[in-house]
DNA sequence: GTTTGTCTATCTACTAGTAGGCAGACAAAC
DNA sequence: GTTTGTCTGCCTACTAGTAGATAGACAAAC
């Protein structure tokens, strides 16, 4: 493993968000998984915002570069758009990471402190940009059909990635995933 | 207004989780929004988890009726397709109601109480054999065209105004909605 | 006169957060 | 090379506040 503690408390944090939201987790619950004292983690993380919102701002940088390694070894468009979703089909059926941390944290949105806001929101800007450079590469390669503007068709595959998660979630049936994303994405295909 | 207690307690509450989800209100908030103490909650709901249990077997029971309700009183499936998503739209954009109580919920399944998580299920699976039957008499009278099985239709169609509610939500702009879902109804259209 | 609904008062458990101390690592000062 | 000071990381012990939940009194309604 090799891990600080600092990123030992982030990790277990991160899990417990997927798993609960913000609110779904105390400080506690952190403290007994990896076996530290709650004011430990106070010395780390001063406050839980300050905490979730270096989590969140940790997880939005590596999905960014993620993202980025894939526009670079994958050069197909339709390849890579197809290996993004299998990512996520993967990490929802061995349940490692079952949601996106921002698609939860989303939702409670109108409860969130600032600081976690700002980087949930930016999280969904840099997806439907990538996502939206995707597209526009198919498109010019011949891969894509697209019969509306590369941006509004990524706003469509990133609302049918989250809604995906929560139907699988809800229904208790990880194969919704890709019984959902998958027709998408074929039917952008020539 | 003409509202009892119980339901003054349960549409607070509806409110709440609707901003928070489960974990994101407490007794004292409802008690403090309509005026009563705490101990007089617990009096007509004496856990949390049955308040939210008949909160979200209540929204269930209202969505089944008005999509029935729907179903009655526009007979073209496209009108009638158009005329639920106009719903969430004006709920979205009014602010009045701007998420589904289900799909709120549907994130924190892991750590619901199971007759909240029962309840949320049901929901899921209401919608989906709703919008089922919809594309079901829409292709039947040749109004849409499904080049995949109306089951699994309806479930993309579920996704896609989860994941719209969502953005919507995360990027601040309620018009992120009828961005996502208007292309999905029209590709469905002859 | 029993039921219904609310109240005050209280409980235990838990929340995030703070104060202050202590052990070990690492220097620099003497 | 021993002392001194500083830093890091964790600890115990504590705070104020809030969580959901309970007991029992009271008054109005049926």
């Amino acid at each position: 493993m090799e891990l600080t503690t600092s990123e030992k408390i982030l990790e277990k944090a991160q899990a417990l968000v997927i798993a609960g939201g913000y609110n779904g987790f105390s400080y506690a619950d952190i403290a007994d998984a990896i076996g530290i004292r709650k004011a430990s983690i106070h010395h780390h993380f001063p406050t839980k915002a300050e905490l979730v919102a270096v989590l969140v701002e940790r997880y939005t940088r590596q999905a960014e570069a993620g993202l980025k390694s894939l526009s670079e070894q994958v050069p197909a468009p339709a390849e890579r758009l197809r290996t993004y979703l299998d990512y996520w089909q993967a990490c929802i059926l061995d349940a490692s990471q079952p949601f996106c941390v921002c698609a939860m944290l989303a939702g409670e949105m109108p409860m969130l402190p600032e600081g976690v806001a700002l980087h949930v929101r930016a999280h969904f800007r840099n997806l439907a940009g990538w996502l939206t450079s995707v597209l526009k590469a198919g498109a010019e390669q011949g891969q894509f059909r697209l019969d509306i503007p590369p941006e509004e068709e990524a706003q469509i595959l990133m609302a049918s990635v989250h809604g995906a998660m929560l139907s699988a979630r809800a229904l208790g049936d990880p194969h919704i995933f890709s019984a959902v994303v998958g027709p998408q994405v074929e039917r952008l295909r020539i």
